[in-house]
DNA sequence: CGATAATCGAGACGGTACGTCGAGTCTTTAG
DNA sequence: CTAAAGACTCGACGTACCGTCTCGATTATCG
């Protein structure tokens, strides 16, 4: 059953698979979802095609995969004991990392949600939860600590700030830069934070 | 140079324009972007592929514009001399018309954004943009009446409301539905509305 | 540079090959030419399309090859003793195999000759040289016995045996049948190659 | 019922007749049946396609009648009181006719004939017909001059005139010139003609 | 050690959709 | 009603890609 068994053949060679999703990234930051073939992926790869499927069950899968890998790395927890500086640095650090091919991997497959009920549920698992769970301890913290009130209206907070960055990142062509992180911030997260108090 | 011209041959048959968007529309609400192909699309108008080919250069434009022709048409604008009455029902509005195909029609090319740039011009023109300019008059009527006082950050308040709009329908499952647009109402765009009147 | 070397990838199926020129000859015997389709062909031998043209250039290439393969093991060449026994022979058993797919395959080429520079010489060197060289070398057994008088016009012979076969089965609607070999042996044939003597 | 009554609308035009059959003998000398495309003729006529189609049926209606009608003007039927000097007279004329666009138009047919019985019907009463009747014609003359005795296989022979011209002018890449037409008066017919005298 | 078995790169396989092009028909404006 | 122009449906073209399979060669474990 475990195709990691010590087993009688040949072992798969671990540095395939990374080979592989490096080169799934790549092609894929390139040409974008649709245009990203097996075939280039497996030369990029220097690779034979057998030697991803034996890995990945399609496309989808090898992309959903690469795609997730990389964001479970990369999704900073800043913890300084204010959370409007949590808040910024997050903000800061993500969109940066967002801007990079890993963003506009994630993007290609927001066309295949609706018709792919698994990768939907890896793309929210994945990609979409951490970055709300992230936030919404940020705030929690800043709640125990006093600094917001019971009242602020932490769900729909967390959600608008997921919203705010991806809408940029995958629907207008404004940039998720520093000045928008700033005015988010001072315009929007923060103000409802702290309403009422 | 205008193909309208009356000019010689045979002039396009203005209702294989409909009747082909019809069946784009047909197939692409059926089996998403992806998997919809040309054939299918001529078989279901009864439509040679040329006679696609004529009108759209490929899938990709043909999509556009049937998306963005509809869009157009749906796109309500309420004016009842409330900002709340009018963004309630703006909302509302437009919330259950993305929820058609139509919404599943514009997060179909959400991946080609980057790899299209005419696409991404069109999408944001027809699509985002009109959604945008809605929000915009109506809060401008509300500041022109005094409802609103002159320092609410309007263009956050604007882009917000288009993301989180967006946010749900295209990347996670959540309804668009009317307890959704209330609590975005209430809990975020009339508090920034509101702050500090 | 050879295809046929051990090479690396998975070697071309031979037995594919029989099967496409089998289905090649059967969809030609049934519809002709111009009616065969490259899709016919592959749906009869059920291959995939891109596993004909890996093998052949085009349509034509695909037939030329099918038909000369099968002509080159199907010229007959009767050795008695007796010139007039050889020649009846080889016109008795050669006609009634052109009488089969094989001629309709043939007389399908010709409309092409003018343009198909390889095929012109593709059909010259498997299809008109073999038949000739036959009969000369038949003839030539009869001069070296002494058979037939050393002023026996040979070319014109040989030529006009070639033109009479040819021009009943791809010009006319007369028969390529016994009475017809008959009556060009003994009225046509055997007269001039026993001229003088 | 008679197309050609003055009727009432504008009259076809008869001169639009010969430029479209000029234009079907030009392309079909260039590109060859297969590559003669029913565009290329009109463009080449400054025609609309409907105006080939008001006259001929179908691509193989066009080029029947384009051929036939050239062919019945130029087969010559010498008579000078000798067979000999007939035949060659004949031989060289029609050989030379050949050589130009019409055998080569010809040619182009012969690959339909078996799965087009209209065509190969009008190739065969335009086309074979009238030269052997010309040759036949021709040889009975001599025959009741007393040139020829009656014991020779005049429809054999008949035959072998057609097949040799034919044969040489669509099969093999050998010129159908002056010496060719020697040798097979020389070599073949006219002592087949004179056997036994 | 030799046999066994799963791996690797390479690429042929059946199948499906692509975007183009040709045949023959239809529909417009101009005469 | 005919002419030219050109859009129309239909279907074959030759190409590209998917996911599978098959080859020789390699690399491990097992007996």
């Amino acid at each position: 059953m475990d195709p990691n068994r010590p087993g009688r053949g040949r072992p798969r060679d671990a540095s395939r698979d990374a080979a592989l999703r490096q080169a799934a990234m790549e092609v894929l930051a390139e040409v974008g979802y649709r245009a990203l073939t097996m075939d280039a992926v497996a030369a990029q790869a220097r690779a034979g095609k057998a030697t991803i499927y034996r890995r990945w069950d399609s496309k989808l899968d090898l992309v959903i995969d690469t795609c997730t890998q990389l964001v479970q790395r990369n999704i900073p927890e800043p913890d300084s004991g204010s959370v409007e500086h949590d808040l910024r640095e997050f903000l800061s650090a993500f969109a940066s990392f967002l801007t990079g091919p890993v963003g506009k991997a994630a993007q290609a497959l927001v066309g295949e949600l609706p018709h792919e009920p698994e990768l939907a549920a890896a793309f929210r698992t994945s990609f979409l939860l951490p970055q709300r769970d992230v936030v919404r301890r940020l705030i929690d913290r800043g709640l125990r600590r006093g600094e917001i009130g019971p009242e602020a209206p932490v769900d729909t907070i967390v959600e608008l700030t997921g919203a705010a960055l991806l809408y940029r990142l995958m629907l207008t062509d404004e940039p998720l830069d520093a000045e928008f992180v700033e005015r988010l911030l001072t315009q929007a997260l923060l103000p409802l934070l702290h309403r009422g108090t």
